[in-house]
DNA sequence: GACCCTCCCCTTAGGGGAGGGTC
DNA sequence: GACCCTCCCCTTAGGGGAGGGTC
């Protein structure tokens, strides 16, 4: 018969493995002896061998190995395994995949972030339409309670079952007359119960430029030629995502939508 | 400051995970109170917690974390982390592409086994050039010494360095006069050192049919319109996988090479 | 002298739970 | 009363090594 070490050298299954299939009980050697507990294969268990590597490489758990075995453990459905690895495989492909795509859509907004970065004259955008939920600004220029108000809003948006984006900042709507002053952050998928606090940016074109402080309290000064103009506008400040992502020195987008007419 | 339920709340990171990422350094809360240890984390920590998903969902280890971020730990490099990321992705991708691709010639084979089995009349079939490890059969009809003596060949030819496949069983040489009977096993890489008892099958025209059990020695019966003529023959007795498996019941795919003209 | 044995500890990224303080 | 803490044990498929018998 065959020692542990024989089957080792040709299965090219390491001797430890062997002892583990042993312990949890996918393959118990034909014979093991009773004094010096030296364990002896025969030249079919090869074949199971064969087998748990396939499950072992196909990601099937080893705790599932019995399904594919006969009473005896002599008959292995060599098909059911196979089949079965297959749709583990095609599955986890699909998954990466899906990854990938989440990844390759981070990175181009990432790449649109530093080409705005990377213009020093403001261009024209279009943003879609957007949810946001939002909070009133209470005290706009005090550093230590802006991202408090975000931390009680993420509680509240997330308490209400609203899953929240990465995009926030701030809104600031002018209107003839007064302005209002938001913080927000970008909703992905609604909650069931509809908020009062969340609120939909209609598709426009903006206006939009980079900063490397907040700037949207001198909204005027960045866009005097639109501040000219009297209509209604929304101004929006977005911490925006760059390749080296520095959470002590973020960088801006801000963003004024452009007149009707414009559009 | 965010106690370490809020951030699981908000971020939807296990309470567990989070404590993990203490333990191990990847993420250490920015104030713990030193009489109750509490863990109270920033807002601005929140951003360092989609990387560190990313990472894993990446498969990137953690340890490797280390790697992508700024010395002070404030600065992550989110573009380098999703290349590797994508690397990894797909060359995991590959890796399972080509484990399908062995699923799928072993089903190919699986199925023309079944093909054969099926097939009551023995069929014409090409078998293309092949080495095999042999040794001569010395008792050819002795049951237990069957084993032993491919038991004997692995370990010699593991030895030797050749790499091994799966097919195995028995080749009986006619030649006018006398027949040369070897045990032997498929090799698919050739070892340094050239051994004697390799030899090279040519490709040749077979009839080939199936039995239940070990039939070779009864050849001249199972092809008499070949035995009845006088030429040069290579009979060939095979074990096939079957769909299930069964080391107890063995099928055999025997074959008889055709004379030169007819091939 | 090469081979085999049984412990024992270690690997990833946490999950479940006990027993006990804290908001 | 919900929240948080620190242990402690458990998960996959083994790998490395110590200390001691076996072919």
């Amino acid at each position: 018969m065959l020692s542990i070490g024989d089957v080792s050298k040709i299965s090219g299954v390491h001797i430890k493995s062997l002892r583990y299939y042993d312990e949890i009980g996918v393959l118990k050697p034909a014979y093991v002896d009773p004094d010096t507990h030296y364990r002896y294969y025969t030249y079919q268990q090869l074949g199971m061998l064969d087998a748990i590597r396939a499950c072992i490489e196909l990601d099937i758990p080893l705790k599932e190995f019995e399904n594919f075995t006969g009473d005896n453990g002599n008959i292995i459905s060599v098909g059911k395994l196979f089949e079965q690895g297959k749709k583990l495989a095609n599955e986890k492909i699909r998954s990466i995949r899906e990854g990938i795509k989440k990844i390759e859509l981070f990175q181009r907004e990432m790449e649109r972030s530093e080409d705005m970065q990377s213009q020093t004259e403001p261009i024209i955008m279009d943003v879609r339409e957007k949810q946001c939920y939002v909070a009133p600004i209470v005290d706009a220029d005090d550093g230590t309670t802006y991202y408090d108000a975000f931390q009680t809003m993420m509680k509240e948006a997330t308490r209400l079952g609203y899953t929240l984006g990465y995009e926030l900042g701030k809104l600031y709507f002018y209107k003839s007359g007064y302005v209002l002053r938001y913080n927000f952050i970008e909703i992905i998928a609604p909650a069931k119960i509809k908020a009062e606090n969340v609120i939909t940016l209609p598709a426009a074109h903006c206006i939009a430029k980079c900063v490397n402080q907040s700037r949207i309290q001198y909204a005027e000064e960045e866009f005097p030629n639109l501040f000219s103009m009297d209509y209604d506008k929304i101004v929006a400040e977005i911490e925006i995502v760059m390749e080296d992502y520095n959470i002590e020195q973020p960088v801006y987008e801000l963003s004024c939508t452009l007149p009707d007419d414009e559009r």
